[in-house]
DNA sequence: TTGAAAGCGCTAACAT
DNA sequence: ATGTTAGCGCTTTCAA
């Protein structure tokens, strides 16, 4: 049976130690000047007593919680998961934890969980993407924090940003799709009004093939996001049905694309050589399936990372810091000609 | 220029609504007794000042935070996103918030970061896996709070579990093999001593192995987890270059089983006709690649779900609570006979 | 239904 | 190098 008592506090060990409660707080602090011996002490009693550091207590009395508070649509998406993991990395250096909350692609849950998120006092908060719901937006603005949009180039941005155009980068994708010779071009993913950044990337599927001269009603939304493999290889399917002679498909991202190529493979047609597939987001699956997947590199790490160290600047008093904008880099690789 | 002002307190809107802070705090309440009027008004002052709720401060005074702390090996890895997204739809009900930490399948780094989550004071916590290292198992026992592993059937659980064997979950897929008619069977993936799941999965290979009277030696590591695509590419590759005669491989997990099914492609070998394929996890890419891939089904989501009723359950002061033994699913597709 | 007093555990600020 | 005092913003507790 384990015994339910309360656990022991700095005053305890202050007791224990013969020292007053603030020279134990010191103890805990790396840079504070005190005597070898009285914090040897100190840390052994607290080792011997089962002490835990209460950083609640600490955050309220010293106005500081050490953490960032962090919207992603979705855990289970590895770009997200790469900046996450870009910031938690340059975040570690001053031991800043990070609070992270899913959105689930709903602008109605981010507002939600910024609320929530909020009343946790972070230092800083870190959203993905540059649209919000009015009210989203009016807290962000309030917030007393450091603001900064990922994964896009906000309209009108509420602290910095770092990102780049999402339908920049589709324009990319068709324009070198053109290049090659292609005019026949379709747009697999995209659900209007839900997943921001795939209706962007569909806008600028809409307004490169415009400015080409070419035809665009090779649209295929996918249901809203995320776009799973399976939706990608349903939405080919149709695509197949609905405009046979489609000669070249993007697709929002690389796990649609995926999709998408194999309902090619088993409907027996072969990818480049009777249609070619672009996808998006660079992800590991596209470098190594066969045939391998032209796709456009966010360097989603990168936007973690540098998200981090312009947080660090910001916080650091910098006057000199500056939106970050990313360049998506296009590979090309077997899935196109 | 946005001024620096401190943010408002509920005293702030106690003065402003000519009530006290208590009243004040009732308002923010929803089940306390307090007139209409009253709270509408401190509501909306509440708005007009840009209140925003102090989470630290409550959480300091009422020695609650409605914090479950998690850790979990990677954040990219769609089983753990699956468990983790479970267990915060549980938790959601109650208004619980996960704070998460990713060990990076390393049982140093795990220690810290359970020290590190321990000082923010959870109402419990969730660990992957059953091993730690000496101090951190420490730590959780001496914890005042409810202690859940999952992921594992511990040898000497800590608390409570919600787990499957990852050794038997391994038997299972040897013996499924077998009964095919297979007895020249691989096993790629689980360096020792690292991914410890990973290494229970290798020693169920062995030991399923050796009960059926077959070779052991079919063994590739693919290095320290978590293993890629590629890494399960390059293992295939060493595999068909040490054992030409292997008729199936078991992957430790579909990741590295599609990895393993690309290298068989770019080589001309046929799956399941020249050699099976078996992997770990119910990774979507297993149901849609082609072929798709036999597999085993944990079934991720519901032990995140089933640790969050249990945590529940056992911070209700429920007295019949038990462990969780999960049933992971075998499911045989096109990769093997 | 509302208020007053006290204090959660720590640390900023000042003193010695 | 160490101690004293006060207080961070909220909520428990008791009272009216």
């Amino acid at each position: 049976m384990s015994q339910i008592r309360k656990p022991p506090t700095m005053a305890d060990i202050a007791r224990v130690t013969g020292v007053s409660p603030m020279t134990v707080s010191r103890a805990f602090k790396t840079d504070s000047l005190i005597s070898k011996e009285t914090r040897d002490a100190i840390l052994k009693a607290a080792e011997d007593l089962g002490y835990v550091f209460d950083a609640t207590a600490s955050n309220l009395r010293s106005q500081k919680t050490d953490f960032v508070a962090v919207t992603i649509p979705s855990i289970n998406n590895a770009n997200f998961a790469d900046t996450v993991g870009g910031l938690s990395e340059t975040l570690a250096a001053r031991n800043m934890q990070i609070l992270l909350g899913y959105t689930n692609y709903d602008m109605q849950e981010e507002e939600r969980l910024i609320e929530q998120l909020l009343r946790r006092k972070p230092e800083a908060i870190v959203v993905t993407g540059g649209k919000h719901t009015a009210r989203a937006r009016k807290l962000l603005e309030n917030a007393p924090i450091p603001v900064i949009e990922t994964w896009d180039v906000p309209a009108e941005p509420i602290g910095r940003f770092v990102g780049f155009s999402n339908a920049g980068v589709v324009r990319g994708m068709v324009d070198h799709l053109v290049r090659t010779g292609y005019s026949r071009i379709a747009f697999i993913g995209g659900d209007v009004g839900r997943d921001t950044r795939g209706s962007d990337r569909r806008q600028g599927f809409l307004e490169a093939m415009r400015q080409h001269g070419l035809d665009t009603s090779r649209l295929i939304a996918a249901g809203p996001p995320p776009i799973s493999m399976r939706e990608g290889a349903n939405a080919m399917a149709r695509l197949l049905e609905q405009f046979p002679d489609t000669e070249a498909v993007i697709c929002v991202s690389d796990l649609s694309a995926f999709g998408a190529l194999t309902e090619c493979q088993r409907r027996g047609m072969r990818v480049p050589e009777d249609i070619s597939i672009g996808g998006f987001g660079a992800y590991e699956i596209g470098s190594i399936c066969v045939p391998t997947l032209t796709t456009i590199d966010a360097h989603a790490r990168d936007i973690g990372r540098k998200t981090g160290s312009l947080l660090l600047d910001i916080l650091d008093g910098k006057q000199d810091v500056g939106d970050v904008l990313i360049k998506p880099q296009l590979i090309v690789r077997e899935s196109t000609r």
